[in-house]
DNA sequence: GGGATCATGTAACGAGTTACATGATTTG
DNA sequence: CAAATCATGTAACTCGTTACATGATCCC
C-alpha cells in the first residue's frame, strides 16, 4: 500500500515519470523514508494502471514508459495524506542491538555502540547532503533530528559505559 | 535472521521459555524494538531446534513447549551482536507523510503534523510506562531521545506552517 | 458448566529481496 | 566497436500479517 503511496506522491510531486526514473528518484531523494527497488516498483505501476491510478504513455525510446498520476491517483493520494493515521511498526537492527547490549561484556558492548555512533554519525553526513529545498525538507528535517538525537544517546551511553568499572 | 536473534536474545536474558512467553515478551518488552506474532514466532522456533540454536524440551502441562538456548545459539547470538552492523533499512509512514507534506494546503498540513504529534506523545507515554530497568534500558532510552526529537520537530514544524500566511 | 486464558499450530496472502534475463542507445 | 547506461521485466525465495483451527486448564 504505501509503496502505491510513494509513487503517487513523487509522480505528483515531479510529474510524469518512467518506472526507472522513480527508481532514481527512489535512490536519491526518497532513500532515508521508504526504499524500493525497480524490481518492485515495475510490477507496481503496472497493477497501478490497471487500477486507474496512473496513465501508461506508449511505449517510447527505448521502451521507456512515462506514467502519469490520474485524477483517482490523486484523490487516492490526499485521502492517505489525510486519513490515514500511520501505525509506529519499529523493526529496527541497531534498536534490537541496543536492547541486548547488556548481554555483552563492557569491551564489547562499548565496541558496538562505538560502531552504531560512526553508522549514525554516517548517516548524518548522508543527510546533510541532502539538497534542503523541494518536497522533502520536512522528512529531512525530521530525519535529522532523530539521527542527532541517536548521536547523542551513542556518546551518553558509551560514558555510562566507560564510568562504569572502567 | 533478526527474528532469530531477538528469540535467541530474549532466550538467553530470561531463560528457558515457551513459544507463548516469547510472544508475550515481544508485546510487552520488545514492541518498540521488533515486532513478531505468535503465528511467526512458533515456525521460526520449530526451524531453530532443528538448526540446533534452541533445544526443544518434551511437552508440558496444555502442550507447552519449553525451549532453551544451546552454546551453538549463544554464539551466534553473540557473533551477531559484535559482527553485524547494521543497515539502516527505512520504511516508515511517518515519515512518507512527512515528506509529503508539501502537497498538501496549508490546513490539511497542519492536521496532519498535529495528528502526528499526538501519536509521538502517545507513543512518548507508552515509553515512560515501560520498566526502565533491565534488559532493553538502553533501547529504551534511545527510544525516548528519537520519540523527543520527533515531537520537537512536529512543534517546530507546526510553528513554520501556522507562521507564512497564518 | 461456561468463559477466560493458556498454548500451539496451519494456510493463504501480501510485501520485499535477490538473481536472472533481455535489449536499445549513447559515448568514448 | 565496446563499455556504460538506459530501460524493462520475470521467477524464486524470504519475511511478515491475517484468518482460521484446535484443545487444555483455570477460575467463578
Amino acid at each position: 500500500m504505501s509503496l502505491r503511496i510513494a509513487l503517487l506522491g513523487l509522480l505528483s510531486a515531479v510529474g510524469p515519470a518512467s518506472g526507472y526514473d522513480l527508481a532514481k528518484k527512489f535512490e536519491l531523494s526518497l532513500n532515508h523514508v521508504w526504499q524500493a527497488g525497480h524490481t518492485q516498483i515495475y510490477p507496481e505501476l503496472l497493477k497501478m494502471a490497471a487500477d486507474g491510478l496512473v496513465d501508461a504513455g506508449s511505449e517510447g525510446v527505448r521502451g521507456r514508459k512515462t506514467y502519469t498520476i490520474t485524477p483517482e491517483g490523486r484523490r487516492r493520494l490526499h485521502e492517505w495524506m489525510t486519513e490515514h493515521a500511520p501505525a509506529v511498526v519499529v523493526r529496527n537492527e541497531v534498536a534490537l542491538q541496543a536492547f541486548l547490549l547488556p548481554l555483552l561484556d563492557r569491551d564489547d558492548a562499548i565496541a558496538v555502540v562505538e560502531r552504531m555512533k560512526a553508522g549514525f554519525e554516517a548517516r548524518l553526513a548522508t543527510l546533510q547532503c541532502q539538497p534542503s529545498g523541494g518536497i522533502g525538507s520536512h522528512a529531512l528535517k525530521l530525519g535529522l533530528a532523530q539521527v542527532r538525537a541517536s548521536i547523542r544517546w551513542a556518546e551518553e551511553t558509551l560514558a555510562e559505559l566507560k564510568g562504569a568499572g572502567g
